[in-house]
DNA sequence: CTTTTCATGTAACAAGTTACATGATTTG
DNA sequence: CAAATCATGTAACTTGTTACATGAAAAG
């Protein structure tokens, strides 16, 4: 149940309405969280039935400002140093699995495009790196050292696929 | 939809029960593509409904050994080379985005528990590597591709957290 | 003959996706 | 005044989790 923290996490940096919530989930949050608009009112709504959040404010066109109270701040605590990681899935990795069932070349094309595609994600996010604004909040601190892993995970994808495409044989196994 | 993909793929190989599949998720496929028994029988109907599979003979106990059609291979070829990857998320690095809501002392201690749960995860693997009978074929062949991914992203990780680690602030920032 | 393993299924719920529906306010 | 943006909500559906329920056959 993490997109409840995910948002409480950002309301404990400022209130916002879940209009700002869906902008700052595809601007920061894109390739870590993401989250559609339908999920986010819902979530808000039950966050605020649970007083996890409280509406602190309202503005033109129905708009509700959402802030965090004291017991969301506890939950979000709880979640971020007690709650163990959920199992991790990976499509592309289950494709690798079974890559036997393709042709070699097939195989050695898929894995190349998968350097090519760790390519373009580097560059999204040095994309991304210029185009926020590095300021000394915390989500600022926070928010680099995210990127640095993208950047490190996306270095040692682009190596290991590399590495991969060598291992697949040339002709297919006997079976 | 990529429950159905792994299991295909699976059936590729051999045809299998249920009960069959079940283990070889739990054994081969838990870090990559966890599923329940639920999941696993519900959606063995429905690929036979869709004739993606078929039931190849039964057995004690009420077992049905089903076997992958032709169908099912188009289906399967189709996933792995033309369907694109689906959105990541990553609640680990959710809560590093948000480690600036807690103590620095606490978020340098969260983030070196995760070298730790990195080493344990390399030990894993490295026992998985162990008791694997690693045969010629093209699982083998694809296991090992995968295994030494998850080796990579265990040494990419630890020297990340590790590093992230001297990023904390002494203090915590201004508010 | 008791325990373990094999074997399948269903029900209730939680989380996530896609599409539909509506309308106020601001900007050019 | 037309188009873009702001703003919220609901409905139907798919995917994934947890718990319940049952029983046959093999192994010791």
């Amino acid at each position: 149940m993490s997109l409840r923290h995910a948002m409480l996490g950002l309301l404990a940096e400022e209130p916002a309405s879940g209009y700002d919530l869906l902008r700052r989930f595809e601007i920061s949050l894109a390739n870590v969280w993401p989250a559609t608009q339908s999920q986010v009112y819902g979530e808000l709504a039950k966050l605020a039935a649970d007083e996890h959040v409280t509406v602190s404010a309202e503005g033109p066109r129905g708009r509700k400002e959402y802030a965090i109270t004291a017991a969301g701040r506890e939950e979000l605590r709880h979640w971020l140093l007690e709650e163990r990681p959920r199992k991790r899935r990976d499509d592309l990795l289950l494709r690798v699995f079974f890559l036997g069932t393709v042709a070699p070349d097939e195989a050695r094309a898929f894995l190349e495009r998968g350097v090519e595609r760790m390519d373009a994600f580097e560059e999204d996010l040095r994309t991304l790196e210029r185009n926020t604004e590095w300021n000394d909040g915390d989500l600022a601190i926070n928010g680099r050292i995210v990127l640095e892993w993208g950047l490190r995970f996306a270095a040692m994808h682009r190596e290991w696929a590399q590495w991969a495409a060598t291992q697949i044989p040339q002709r297919p196994t006997a079976r």
